[in-house]
DNA sequence: GCTCACACGCTTGCATCCAAGCTTAGATGC
DNA sequence: GCATCTAAGCTTGGATGCAAGCGTGTGAGC
């Protein structure tokens, strides 16, 4: 008997796969290009017939975009898109920076694992070459993930990747302008470099920084 | 229209209420309680019929399970009760003390609530009476995740909570003598103080400390 | 005795169906 | 005209039914 515990956090590209995960990805989709606005009312049944499956599948997505914050549910009532505020991206803003220090302390205690190096500047030219908003910030996120990831723990990993989703909400605004995305590809680009040297403080410092930046961009 | 979303972070001792909520804690009971030990597998079908209900709930409480990291669900097959190894804890006692010394940093910064003296010295009390290691367990989740809440950031609050659950599974084992339990709720007591006085720097050298102790104990 | 194929029983994944709650619009009484 | 009551149409929450996947055991063939 070997059991191997199937992805429970599914690549985006896996085809359709289960139903319940392109509900997922169809409302997040939907949630991120802006068809479903802020504030818009959705239901089970809705979606369900819009995406061609019953409604259990559905609300399992639903649950899932719950706890990601996407979603609110009320009950016997439906659902609603969450509004982006300033007060919730200053909090997202601070949990991610917490997690990312945090991270880079422990590979200073722990070493810089192997390979990080090349996985790290993939994820840079991705955003280099990013066509649209929305690519670069799927790019961007990839990249702060493994980060995360390249700490070796992996429960601060699952919960950093929950957090992750939000992003595409706010994403395609500080990076709407073709330059806009470069100069946060060369700050990232300095983040990265201090990421590899395991630069705990040095790290933090400049994450303040560019944080700063992009929030009054 | 005056929505108000329901609390998807539930009380523990919210009656039975939804079916859902009712299977959650059912499992989440017998993993704490050891009645369902690690590597136990179970399936939909048989909790259903334990607690007299359909699969629908429970399928909905082993996928909530499975993000706290408690199952690990296997298609087709059934969920397998995670097994506590050395390697998760550590990864366990480092995420937890990362958002507790991220907690009382922001305090330091944005002040301490109004109330959080009370709230703290409360949930100590109810530690020093712990009847049973399980009891003890129980209020020492809510303290630290009274800290964690008092920094004021929603979502730091939410996935920390998502943590919690985990413990229950270690904590009946560093807790066993009531000697035991007496020591550790004078350091969470010293601890108390460090959050209340906003030390950011004091506070995180007396938790590694207190960890480091634990860990050993 | 050993290997391989097939069939059976188990599981989940999803569809469908039913009940109960919330909202609202319309009828009714004043 | 205005407040109140009622009933209908939404919604979700849960129960039930069905199909497909996985594991195991059994039996045929060698």
């Amino acid at each position: 008997m070997s059991f191997e515990p199937h992805a429970s956090v599914a690549s985006v590209l896996d085809a359709d796969g289960p139903a319940a995960e392109k509900a997922y990805r169809v409302v997040l989709d939907a949630i991120a290009a802006g068809s479903a606005p802020a504030g818009a009312l959705l239901t089970e049944g809705l979606v369900a017939e819009s995406v061609g499956m019953s409604r259990t599948p559905v609300r399992e997505a639903f649950l899932r975009l719950s706890t990601e914050g996407l979603l609110e549910l009320y009950p016997k009532r439906g659902a609603i898109v969450t509004a982006p505020s300033a007060a919730e991206t200053d909090e997202l803003l601070e949990v991610r920076a917490m997690f990312e220090k945090s991270a880079v302390a422990w590979m200073a205690a722990r070493g810089v694992p192997d390979g990080l190096e090349a996985t790290l500047r993939g994820h840079l030219d991705a955003q280099a070459n990013a066509a649209d908003a929305l690519e670069f910030a799927r790019s961007d996120r990839a990249l702060h993930e493994a980060i995360v990831a390249a700490a070796g723990n992996s429960i601060a990993t699952a919960l950093f990747a929950q957090t992750g989703p939000r992003l595409l909400r706010y994403w395609h605004r500080p990076a709407r302008q073709p330059e806009d995305r470069a100069r946060m590809a060369s700050e990232h680009g300095e983040l990265v470099e201090l990421v590899l040297a395991a630069d705990a403080p040095g790290f933090a410092a400049k994450l303040d920084q560019h944080i700063e930046g992009v929030r009054n961009g």
